[in-house]
DNA sequence: ACTTTTAATCGTAATTTTACGATAATAAAA
DNA sequence: TTTTATTATCGTAAAATTACGATTAAAAGT
């Protein structure tokens, strides 16, 4: 036990809470902050603004590439960090989508 | 080492990062649909919609209920949960936020 | 009082995440 | 070519997550 059951949910939920989960860190978050400062990307100095080893650090970067929220190009010695507009349009919208299904409820107990 | 350095950040990405992080899970995202679809909030048979056990059900509830997205009064034998309006709107403003904060870049990387 | 129903909690195991230092790997600079 | 700078990866350890069966707790029904 302990591997999380994902093919039994439908292909949205999973796709959701991909996005999600790489959102469900204050450094993920702060990496994409970060990013989403700037209107270049070349970026390459994301660990000094962060409370966390080089190694740690990359391992995030890791995890928001993996979920495809951001890209990375090799950039001579550096490396150059960008969101990836597409995801993250998909993950805005199918947030803005659940997020916005919302009705308050009309009974007592809430 | 292994536990998140949750202090050193700003209580923003905190915040974001502990509703993401409750939203980071498909059975998560399918029980708070279940929850959306209903305008009242007499449920208690979430367990029956999904391929999970009773007590894994219960489990994903009380991290809905721990990061506040949910709230679960009970209604003699059964407990009726729902979404916190609060909470609900908190994510989705802070969410909405930063996914508008994004600027396509001009540079030719990417 | 006893039984049933409903949901939480406990105990446990496997897996994943988080974090760091140390070590590669790669490209620019000397 | 050797050195330096930058980033990824490996190895490791602690902690958290995911999952389930078994048990407990509480309220309702008999």
């Amino acid at each position: 036990m302990g591997a999380t059951k994902t093919e039994e949910f439908t292909l949205a939920d999973i796709t959701i809470a991909k996005y999600a989960k790489a959102l469900g860190h204050p450094a993920r978050i702060a990496i994409l902050r970060i990013l989403l400062e700037r209107t270049s990307c070349i970026c390459g100095d994301i660990v000094e603004e962060l409370p966390l080893s080089q190694s740690t650090v990359s391992q995030h970067l890791k995890e928001l590439k993996e979920a495809g929220l951001i890209k990375g190009d090799i950039e001579g010695k550096k490396v150059c960090y960008c969101i990836d507009a597409q995801a993250w349009k998909e993950a805005q919208q199918l947030l803005q989508v659940m997020f916005g299904k919302y009705k308050p409820c009309d009974t007592s107990c809430c």
